[in-house]
DNA sequence: AGCGTGATCTTT
DNA sequence: AAGATCACGCTG
């Protein structure tokens, strides 16, 4: 097992976006259940410039852990029901992350299951807010990084070019055309979320 | 295709 | 103080 270190993290956020696609994120649970999942689909998102950035405006309380060291986890709440997951690009004092989007479940599968309350797989985490559903992520974890005993991100080869799909960031009203949502060809985990 | 559900941010 | 806006998921 080769855990992937902070450097990995200081590289622009849209290759990040790419370069995160195949790695495995895990996390560990106080009771000890380790949850692991592939990273199957991603989102950029940046400080300057991209108006569907939280932070494109600046520094608020909420966004804050965005302008954190690289490998930091932001989690934020939205549509009143849900949690989202980035990790956070750029260097410090700069506003950047990658929007976690779908993973596929590798490990502690059923407890996943029964926190989704869903006995299938291909829906256990193909889509932003029933990942942290399944991994019980919840306000507790924004801030955080991944390099403590909560969380790890574990190396794997680099996916290919020509099996990585682009296209526009789902869901999101300003900045749509631009072109970074990553995903795995194929892999029937990815959401099935239209671009808007 | 519609709506629940609540924090956050902007505008008055 | 009020209102709009949301990086969603589920039902029908």
């Amino acid at each position: 097992m080769v855990r992937v270190q902070r450097q990995f993290f200081e590289i622009p956020t849209v290759e990040l976006a790419e370069k995160l696609l195949g790695k495995m994120f895990t996390r560990v649970l106080p009771d000890g259940t380790v949850l692991k999942g592939k990273i199957v689909e991603t989102e950029a998102y940046l400080g300057e410039g991209d108006e569907a950035c939280h932070a494109w405006r600046g520094q608020t309380p909420r966004n804050h852990s965005m302008f954190c060291k690289p490998g930091t986890i932001y989690v934020y709440f939205t549509y009143g029901c849900h949690y989202m997951l980035n990790i956070v690009s750029e260097p410090e004092n700069r506003a950047g992350a990658v929007l976690i989007r779908a993973m596929e479940p590798l490990e502690g599968i059923s407890f996943m299951q029964l926190q989704r309350g869903l006995n299938t797989l291909t829906c256990l985490m193909s889509g932003p807010g029933k990942l942290t559903g399944a991994m019980a992520i919840g306000p507790e974890c924004n801030g955080r990084d991944l390099f403590g005993s909560e969380f790890l991100l574990e190396d794997a080869p680099e996916i290919p070019a020509e099996l990585i799909g682009t296209g526009r960031r789902i869901g999101i009203s300003r900045s749509r055309e631009l072109p970074w949502r990553k995903f795995i060809l194929g892999n029937p985990h990815v959401s099935k979320g239209k671009p808007s």
